[in-house]
DNA sequence: GCTCCTATGTTTGCACTGTAAACATGCTAG
DNA sequence: CTAGCATGTTTACAGTGCAAACATAGGAGC
C-alpha cells in the first residue's frame, strides 16, 4: 500500500512530464515547482497584458501558476518587487527594440526618428507594460536602483546617437546628455499621451505620420531660423 | 417659534454663504451632512497629497469626512468617478497656472518657455495630483469625456501661443496644433521623468536651469541649421 | 545509507479594500 | 401633515496583500 502510493505518484510524475503545456514542465510532480520564479513572472506578464496592470493581483498570479496564494513570497519580498522585476525586463526589451531600430549607415537625425518611432510603437503595442514601467504603479521607485540603472541603459541608446550627431557636426554642439534627454522626454510624452487616448479623437489623418512630424519638429525646432 | 426657527435658519443660510472655509459648518449636526460631495473631494485631495495617489481608499476618505463607509456612493458612482472629478479639478488648476505664466507682452517663444516651466513646477509641486491626472490610476479614461475635454482645454493655452507665434512670423509656419502638441509632449515627458526621479541622480548643476535648456532646445531644434 | 538542514511550498488568519442590498432619517413639495 | 426622495447607515461578501506557523523534499555531512 505504501509501495503502491509511491508507484502511483511516480506514474503521475511521469505523466505530468508528457502533457505539459503550462509553465512548470519539470519532473517535480508536486510541491517544489522547479522554476516558480520565472513561472510567476510569466504569469504576471500575461495577466498584465490581458487585464491591465492595476488589476494585477498576486493571488491570481499564484493561482495561474498553480500554486498557493503565499508561495510567491518565497521569491519576491513584495508585490512591488515582482513589479520591479517586470519593469526591469520591460526596460531591457525597450532598449533592445530601440537599439535594433537604428541603422548605422543612416544619419544621426534619421536614427533619432527611427528610435523615437520604435519607442512609441513599443508603448502602443504593450501599453500595460509601458504603464508599469513609467506609471506610478511601482511604489518608491528610488528604493530600487536596478530600475534607474536599466532606465539609464535604455537612455544610453539615444545618448550614443546624440554623440554621433555632434561628432559629425550634424547636431548643434551641446551636451549629448541634454540632447538625449530632450529627445527622450519628447518621445516619452508622446507615448504617454497616445496611450491615454489624447490623440484618438484628434483631427489627425494618420497617427504614424503625426508622430513623425512631432519628432521632426523636435529636430528642426519651432523658432524660425533667421 | 416656527417663524423664529425659520428666520434663524435663513440667517444661518446667509451666514454659511459668508463664512465658508471648512466644508461642513452647517446647522446640520448629524445625518445629512450638508455638502458631503465637496467634503469628500477635499478629503480625498488631502489624502492623495499626503499618502500618495495609489494609497487612496474610499473608506478612509469617508472616515476623514466623518461619514459611513458607503456614504460616498450617494455622490460618486464609483471610486473611479471620484478620481475623475479630482483629475478634472487638477486639469483646471493646471490650465490656470500655465495661463497665468504667460505674459502677453513677451514673445511667443518666451511664452512657451514660461508655460513649460510653470507646467513642470506644477507637476513637481503636486506630484501625486499629477500622477492622478496622467498616470494609469484612472481606469477607462475614454469613458469620461469631461476628462479629455478639460485636457484639451489645458492644451488650448499652448495652442494659442503657437498661433500667436505663427501669426507673428516668429515660428515656422506649421499647424499650431502640431506645435502645441510638440511642446506639450515634451513638457509632459520632462515632468514625468522628473517626478519619477530620473533627474535626481543625474549630473545636473541646477534642475531649473536644466529644464530651461531642455525647453530651449525644443524651440531651436537639434539639427544644425545650414 | 541515514539524518538533519534549508529552500521552497501550504494553511491559516488578519486587517483592509470596493461595492451591493436593505434599512433609517429628515428635508421638502403637495 | 404627510408622502416621497435624497441622503445617510448597517450589514454582508468576495477579494486583496501579507505575516506566522507548519509541511515537504532534496541534498550535505556524518
Amino acid at each position: 500500500m505504501l509501495a503502491l502510493s509511491t508507484y502511483v505518484s511516480a506514474l503521475l510524475g511521469g505523466l505530468t512530464k508528457l502533457c505539459e503545456n503550462h509553465p512548470m514542465s519539470d519532473d517535480k510532480n508536486s510541491y517544489h515547482h522547479g522554476d516558480l520564479r520565472n513561472a510567476l513572472l510569466q504569469a504576471a506578464a500575461q495577466q498584465i497584458r490581458e487585464q491591465g496592470v492595476d488589476k494585477l493581483s498576486l493571488r491570481a498570479v499564484a493561482r495561474a501558476a498553480g500554486v498557493s496564494a503565499t508561495a510567491p513570497y518565497r521569491h519576491f519580498e513584495d508585490k512591488n518587487r515582482l513589479l520591479v522585476a517586470l519593469a526591469v525586463e520591460g526596460y531591457q526589451q525597450l532598449r533592445e527594440e530601440t537599439a535594433a531600430a537604428v541603422d548605422p549607415t543612416q544619419s544621426a537625425a534619421e536614427g533619432l526618428i527611427a528610435v523615437g518611432l520604435a519607442y512609441i510603437e513599443f508603448a502602443l503595442r504593450r501599453p500595460e507594460r509601458y504603464k508599469l514601467i513609467f506609471g506610478p504603479v511601482i511604489h518608491e521607485r528610488q528604493a530600487y536602483p536596478e530600475l534607474q540603472e536599466s532606465g539609464f541603459a535604455a537612455l544610453q541608446v539615444v545618448v550614443a546617437l546624440a554623440e554621433r550627431g555632434i561628432a559629425s557636426d550634424e547636431f548643434v554642439d551641446t551636451d549629448p546628455f541634454l540632447i538625449a534627454n530632450s529627445c527622450w522626454a519628447k518621445v516619452h510624452g508622446i507615448a504617454s499621451l497616445a496611450i491615454d487616448g489624447f490623440y484618438d479623437c484628434a483631427p489627425i489623418p494618420s497617427q504614424q505620420q503625426f508622430f513623425r512630424e512631432l519628432l521632426l519638429l523636435q529636430l528642426t525646432g519651432v523658432v524660425r531660423s533667421k
